[in-house]
RNA sequence: GUGGGUAUAGCUCAGUCGGUUAGAGCGCCAGAUUGUGGUCCUGGAGGUCGUGGGUUCGAUUCCCAUUACCCACCCCA
């Protein structure tokens, strides 16, 4: 195919005909977002690329290998964003979002660019529902955070999502953690996998993920990280897990999660279904306490989280959720010959402007042809305009559901001055499931 | 970046052991005496068989390359 009508490598069109599952989700997303006291913020698409090297971390791998990043026309290095914390919190510094009344709550749905090769789930094009509470540093807010994720869930009517929390601890016990680990997996360095030798070194955590048989029978056995949080981290997820018990939301522990993104402290989580092949996160996040203060703010807790709308889309769709209905014609205005038309041409706009769907011919066919069109897309109902109907001022108007045919007695008004008046009073007559 | 599979009509797919005008279903358009859609019937439009090379008298079919898609690794949402 030309590559002139071919869409790039690793992106989606959402076409009418399925736009409405889009519509729901992010409608939801945003009620959600709402209820929970976050509000939406906007940012934008690209941002100069040092934001993501520096929050995100110069040595992950959405960073090395993943991003799109190139030279404008004034030589600043831009990358397409790959995340939405990132931005999010460029915006919140920048803004002064921090002075104000804390917590500051920001919620977002927004796309993202990453260059991988794509396969289910994974695109390079993909969008985000994501959101961020800046200022707390208490565990009640990361429950607070799970709790809007997991109600944003059950409100899509998903299924066989479950929820794995961890902790990865703070910089200080993380990082004794990271020697216990490392010397752990280092003596026994002849059994790993080729990909997990690499991770020792860059991130030894890694190494408790893989699927190879061998490497995760090691892991096994390897010290874990809630055995090492210090006084503060625990605390901070014994509370955490009360107050998920308290709001009894089911969870459990896994000590292998672990984020790919270094801005991570403390909580990190996941929501995973295993009903959308191989890339079955559908939200992840956690804490990051230290990232605000890093990027030149003032020191400032904050979590949040992200999830792959694509794949929430594609959970619903492989599960048979329901999505909100996509609003259909309300009345199709099939008409005979120019003077007609050119009543229903009036008709419909007026029509509109209060409110209602309703369509007419403009591909100058037969009537029979315009029936056909009208049960096509969908009209609930349907008016026929001919000569009849313009000299006795009357009209059918069929119930396309049932074929039942009702009189509309257009009064001696309708004819010559069509006024929105009329046409109140003729949808006052009419029956209540017709107004929509 | 690594591996496996696939590529024929708008969609889902047949098919050609290499040989005249390439098939179905669905969809789209039209017709069945310009006055009524869904079912049925009839007809029509629409494809340089992903692209570029090679072998051959002849390639959509066989071979090579390339691109895209699907799936998995990696990583993440």
């Amino acid at each position: 195919m030309a590559l002139l009508t071919q869409r790039p490598k690793g992106t989606q069109d959402a076409l009418p005909n399925d736009i409405y599952k889009w519509h729901t989700v992010e409608k939801l997303a945003a009620e959600t977002a709402e209820c929970y006291g976050f509000k939406e913020i906007r940012f934008p698409v690209f941002e100069h690329t040092e934001l993501f090297t520096r929050s995100v971390g110069d040595t992950t791998d959405v960073v090395q290998k993943e991003m799109y990043t190139f030279l404008d026309k004034g030589d600043r290095s831009i990358t397409l964003r790959p995340e939405g914390t990132a931005g999010a919190a460029r915006a919140a510094i920048e803004n002064g979002l921090l002075n104000e009344a804390l917590p500051q709550k920001v919620y977002y749905i927004i796309p993202c660019f990453r260059y991988e090769k794509p396969q289910a789930g994974r695109l390079r094009e993909f969008h985000q529902f994501g959101l961020e509470m800046y200022g707390s540093a208490s565990p009640c807010a990361d429950a607070d955070v799970i709790a809007l994720a997991k109600s944003f869930i059950d409100r899509l009517g998903l299924k066989n999502v479950d929820l794995y929390i961890n902790s990865i601890g703070c910089p200080t016990c993380r990082a004794k953690y990271h020697e216990a680990l490392k010397a752990y997996f280092e003596s026994r360095k002849g059994e790993l996998c080729e990909t997990c030798l690499g991770r020792l070194e860059k991130n030894p955590m890694r190494i408790l993920d893989c699927k190879s048989p061998v490497c995760s029978g090691i892991a096994e056995n390897a010290p874990v990280i809630l055995d090492f949080l210090c006084e503060e981290c625990d605390t901070h997820f014994t509370k955490l897990k009360a107050n998920l018990d308290a709001m009894n939301i089911d969870y459990k522990i896994n000590p292998k999660i672990v984020r790919g993104l270094d801005y991570y402290t403390k909580t990190v989580f996941e929501f995973i279904t295993t009903d959308i092949g191989a890339q079955g996160t559908v939200c992840g996040g956690g804490r990051y306490d230290g990232m605000i203060e890093l990027m030149g703010g003032k020191p400032t807790p904050a979590l949040g989280f992200a999830m792959g709308i694509e794949r929430l889309i594609m959970t619903m769709q492989n599960q048979g959720c329901d999505f909100i209905k996509p609003r259909q014609c309300d009345l199709y205005i099939a008409s005979m010959g120019e003077k007609a038309l050119e009543k229903a041409v009036v008709i419909s706009k007026i029509l509109r402007d209060d409110g209602l769907c309703a369509e007419y011919d403009v591909m100058d066919r037969g009537l029979k042809a315009q029936m056909k069109y009208a049960d096509k897309i969908g009209a609930a109902y349907t008016m026929v305009l001919g000569d009849n109907e313009l000299e006795t001022c009357s009209a059918k108007l069929k119930n396309m559901q049932t074929g039942e045919q009702l009189d509309i007695k257009l009064d001696d008004n309708f004819l010559d001055a069509f006024s929105s008046v009329n046409v109140a009073d003729m949808l006052a007559d009419l029956p209540d499931d017709f107004k929509l």
